[in-house]
RNA sequence: GCCCAGAUGGUGGAAUCGGUAGACACGAGGGACUUAAAAUCCCUUGGCCAUUGCGGCCGUACGGGUUCGAGUCCCGUUCCGGGCACCA
């Protein structure tokens, strides 16, 4: 017997790859492509954890399986290096960023080698790199000189626009912009380049706008939409506040049409993308200008509910609408600006949770255009400010926060939908006939001799009727709004991309593209300035000289030709948003991808990574990925055909109990645990005295939940000298949770001793084998045996019982190549569904029955080896050699199935009485139907249902089913 | 509240087209080998009844329906997970 030594095995082969470069990989135009990427990792202090490699492992076995199968295989991997823990660290450490990020990659990577992965590692990108970020900031250049047609639904130069201006000034171009603007040609023309430049800015891609931002003052930065989770920080939880300020952004809105069309083109589950759906939130419905009454103010509101028109009875204002300063009449001035000051005193959270009724009276009127009534305008934090127009028609009748309103308020409601009791709450439903609109013919405003009338009609044809009046007679529009909101972009920390803008005379300006990259400068502290700039505001060389075109000290900044620089740097995100295009040409000096290399690759077949960045990444992604595309840069409209989203892998967390204020530690069965409704958490009691959960380490902890009690005294110093009360058996026992893996919960199982104790191939093998790739699971040690065990079956199938290669050249038998064959069909289908799991199975079937039928045939044999060569590639490297192949068995082909091995003679089918299986028997595998129900009824299992019984129906398909109805 | 995805043994999970439910693995129990342990191998393992007779009944969250036949399809209910949420 020969040993299945699979240290020496990895080590060997490892090396191998390593020096032979079996991964490398270049553009071949004779070959097919394909593309399969890992959503890259953040180089975390913690290390690599047993949850990582399973998204890796499931690419590297489809990667390798598309090489087997002839394909040209991408199959790159790096790192999103920028980020806020390594910030945090220099922050506490004095350290440099950089170090501690390069430190971190290097362990990545250490980790990332033993568990055999495919990656071309000559591709690597690292988003912290110049030699990267010269091409984020290329792009953030090309979005500044962008512009947004929404008739073409395309990104344009935006000298194309500055040219239409000065002939026709906006003319009757529809545009993504800030703020709708109108202007004649002769006023363009009339500006300075300063005002032009302001103008500009309501249209550019990228843009410097003054907006309301998420600002969080613990991690003194402000934070896009997705980084904000139920009002407070992503990262940290720290509270975060809404605050107006002057920030670049990225104007995704304008793609918003095209990130939905999108979305229907590409295999993404159902959930992220209806998640994505929600998020960009298309709504379709009216804008109607309302005039204040008594004045020539207009203001315009957004309604899904134009058919609602006659039901309004009041007018709701965004507190921070500028139309609240311009309403408000005298004599509510100050009442309106207390309630501006309790809104603001609110934090987002706050809002968030209690939805009590505010609201305050602004003492004006709007002036309904179909009705011609006037209704009070009120001003109330339930309208939001970044939502349509920031101001609405309430219809209390049919909307529930405007009946909640209206009651609170006392204010009329206007039933219009027949049969609807808005007695008690408000009817929402889009659905039913319309009555009351108008109440009386009087009660109507006629537009050119026609007015509007809608009683009689269904709810939906009611809507599009008003849109069609609103449009015809010039009242509004109709209008589709998103819920998706431009990205911010700024942000106030020193570890990130630098923007490359400087300010002249206060206009940014964009650093030409042959100066690029602009290099993060050197800083002495890596906190905020005193006077509260942020942290770039400490780098001393750090302005620029627009005639030499380099960077410089700031103490040279002059009128002339020295300008200060940016100093805020670019968020996560932005690093993150085109790697994949770079990996097709990593180290072009020239291009962010060259055509040929951008054609070649096109875009990425396989995604793999969390479903944690569907409202993230993969928004900014597919986003910044379009303006590629119309720039020409991105050979597709979509980035990712294909995603997969792997579920996370928990940890079991261990706690012990702490008598308060001792240190004596109970085992967890000899608590009492009482459930404190007040903390919504149980508490946990011992002898009358509260005891305390306290985390230990999961290495302390054996099988049966028992402590280590020797272990759990030298895990830690505060420990030491812990007196431990021990249940009857003479045990301590613990409490175990499921949670997210994370270093501070002392629940993480790293790979490297998986590793070690069973080799990469178990772990590759285990991590497939424990459930379905995309649902979260907790993991658990136990089952790895039963993967180490196959793969040591496996290995014995291959040696004699002195050791040495045991396969033959003789003529496989029949069912040797049936067990072959069944088993290729199943992995080929497995593979191309991410069936991973079921497919180990298969492998432990096919070994047993290998096994059992004593194969030594060399077809048989190879055939299982190149099959099992993207699950576990170390030991099929080894088995490969050892039957004397010279190249990898990467390059081995993919066996193809053939049905003729699978012809059987006969087929063992269960014969059924009235639906139930009665019992099995074997038919030939080409009988017709007569015959299976001939022979059925012959058999002497038949008679005893047959018996006194009359055959009402029969039914037989052949290899399915023989079903006998009596009666 | 709206949207999405689920619920199968002690556990993870199979059943891909409506056709023998519980593959495969873990755990558990029994046995072989061994001084012993580890390793390895064999048997049993959804429930209940019968187990000196090869068998019977029930069973895929719950209640209905379609069908010769339903874990799978349809209607309703409950529960768990995820997303969105004063989005007009």
């Amino acid at each position: 017997m020969r040993d299945y030594n699979f240290q020496e095995i990895e080590k060997k082969w490892q090396q191998r790859w390593f020096d032979e470069k079996t991964y490398k990989v270049v553009e071949d135009e004779s070959r097919k492509k394909f593309y399969v990427l890992n959503m890259f990792p953040y180089p975390s202090g913690a290390g690599l954890h047993v949850g990582h490699p399973l998204g890796y492992i499931a690419s590297d076995i489809y990667a390798r399986y598309k090489r087997q199968q002839g394909y040209n295989v991408l199959n790159p991997m790096g790192y999103d290096a920028y980020g806020l823990p390594a910030e945090q660290h220099a922050i506490k450490t004095g350290q440099h960023p950089e170090i501690s990020t390069f430190q971190n990659i290097d362990r990545y990577r250490q980790q990332l080698d033993k568990i055999g992965f495919s990656f071309d590692w000559d591709r690597e990108v690292r988003t912290c790199t110049p030699d990267y970020y010269k091409w984020t900031q290329w792009a953030f250049v090309k979005m500044f000189n962008s512009f947004f047609c929404n008739k073409e639904q395309k990104a344009m130069p935006i000298e194309i626009l500055v040219e239409h201006f000065e002939k026709e000034g906006t003319g009757d171009w529809d545009l993504a912009c800030s703020e709708p603007m109108s202007f004649g040609a002769d006023e363009w023309n009339s500006w300075d380049d300063k005002r032009k430049s302001e103008v500009l800015m309501n249209y550019r891609l990228a843009f410097l706008g003054e907006t309301m931002v998420n600002w969080c003052p613990q991690l003194g930065t402000v934070l896009a939409n997705d980084e904000v989770v139920n009002g407070v920080s992503e990262r940290g939880g720290y509270p975060v506040e809404q605050k107006r300020m002057r920030q670049w952004c990225l104007r995704v809105s304008a793609y918003s049409q095209r990130l939905l069309d999108g979305l229907d083109t590409i295999d993404w589950s159902e959930s992220i993308k209806e998640t994505q759906r929600n998020w960009i939130g298309r709504s379709e419905g009216a804008e109607v200008q309302i005039r204040v009454e008594g004045s020539d103010v207009v203001f315009t509101i957004f309604t899904t509910r134009a058919d609602t028109m006659f039901g309004v009875t009041f007018f709701v204002l965004a507190p921070e609408s500028e139309l609240v300063d311009v309403v408000t009449t005298a004599d509510k001035r100050a009442e309106v600006d207390e309630y501006l000051r309790y809104v603001k005193s609110r934090t987002e959270r706050e809002r968030m949770i209690d939805h009590t009724v505010t609201g305050v009276f602004s003492g004006a009127y709007g002036i309904n255009p179909i009705t011609g009534e006037s209704c009070p305008i009120y001003i109330s934090e339930y309208v939001l400010a970044g939502y349509g127009t920031g101001a609405i028609m309430a219809v209390p009748a049919h909307d529930s926060r405007d009946y909640a309103f209206a009651k609170h308020f006392n204010l009329p409601i206007i039933p219009l939908v027949e049969g609807a009791d808005v007695s008690s709450e408000s009817y929402d439903a889009k659905e039913g006939t319309v009555m009351n609109s108008p109440v009386s013919p009087e009660r109507c405003v006629a537009y050119d001799g026609e007015s509007l009338c809608l009683n009689g009609l269904s709810v939906k044809e009611a809507i599009a009727e008003t849109k069609r009046f609103v449009a015809a007679h010039n009242l509004g529009r109709v209008k589709v709004n998103y819920r998706l909101r431009d990205a911010i972009f700024s942000r106030q920390r020193y570890w990130g991309e630098p923007f490359p803008v400087y300010y002249k005379d206060g206009v940014p300006t964009m650093i030409p593209e042959h100066c690029l990259p602009v290099e993060l400068p050197e800083v002495e502290r890596f906190l905020p300035t005193e006077s509260g700039e942020p942290p770039l505001g400490n780098a001393q060389v750090w302005a620029w000289d627009e005639v030499e075109e380099r960077i410089v000290d700031k103490a040279l900044i002059d009128e002339e030709r020295v300008f200060p620089l940016e100093l805020c740097t670019m968020p996560g995100f932005a690093g993150s948003s085109a790697y994949y295009l770079r990996y097709m040409d990593p180290k072009d000096d020239e291009a962010l991808v060259s055509d040929t290399a951008a054609s070649y690759w096109q875009s990425v077949d396989l995604y793999v990574g969390g479903s944690e960045h569907a409202t993230g990444h993969l928004i900014y992604s597919r986003f910044w990925n379009k303006f590629l595309f119309d720039l020409g840069v991105s050979k597709c409209e979509e980035p990712f055909r294909k995603l997969v989203n792997q579920g996370m892998i928990q940890g079991w967390s261990s706690f012990v109990f702490r008598l308060r204020g001792k240190d004596t530690y109970v085992s967890y069965d000899l608590l009492e645990v009482k459930y404190d409704d007040a903390a919504k958490k149980n508490r946990f009691f011992y002898e009358g005295s509260e005891a305390d959960p306290v985390y230990t380490d999961i290495s302390t902890v054996g099988g049966g939940k028992v402590l280590d009690v020797e272990m759990f005294r030298q895990w830690m110093p505060e420990f030491r000298n812990a007196e431990m009360v021990l249940n009857a058996e003479g045990q301590y026992i613990v409490y175990q949770a499921i949670e997210k893996m994370s270093k501070s919960k002392y629940n993480v199982v790293n790979p490297d001793d998986i590793c070690e104790r069973y080799g990469a191939d178990t772990l590759r093998l285990y991590e497939m084998f424990l459930g379905p790739i995309e649902q979260a699971k907790p993991w658990d040690v136990a089952g790895i045996d039963g993967c180490h065990r196959f793969l040591k079956k496996l290995w014995q199938l291959y040696w004699d019982k002195e050791g040495n290669l045991a396969v033959t050249d003789s003529e496989p038998s029949a069912e040797s190549m049936r067990s072959l064959h069944k088993l290729i069909k199943k992995v080929s289908e497995d593979i191309e569904s991410f069936s991973y799991n079921t497919s180990i199975s298969a492998f432990m079937v096919a070994v047993n029955e290998l096994t059992a039928q004593r194969c030594r045939d060399r077809v048989v044999l190879e055939g299982l080896v190149e099959l099992i060569a993207p699950f576990a590639p170390h030991i099929a490297e080894e088995l490969w050699h050892a039957m004397g192949h010279g190249s990898s068995v990467c390059d081995a082909p993919w066996p193809v199935f053939e049905e003729r091995y699978m012809v059987e003679s006969s087929v063992k089918l269960g014969v059924q009485f009235n639906g139930k299986v009665r019992f099995a028997m074997d038919f030939a595998a080409d009988a017709s139907p007569e015959d299976m129900v001939a022979l059925a009824m012959a058999a002497p299992e038949a008679q005893k249902y047959l018996e006194g019984k009359q055959v009402v129906k029969t039914i037989a398909i052949p290899k399915r089913i023989v079903n006998i109805v009596v009666k």
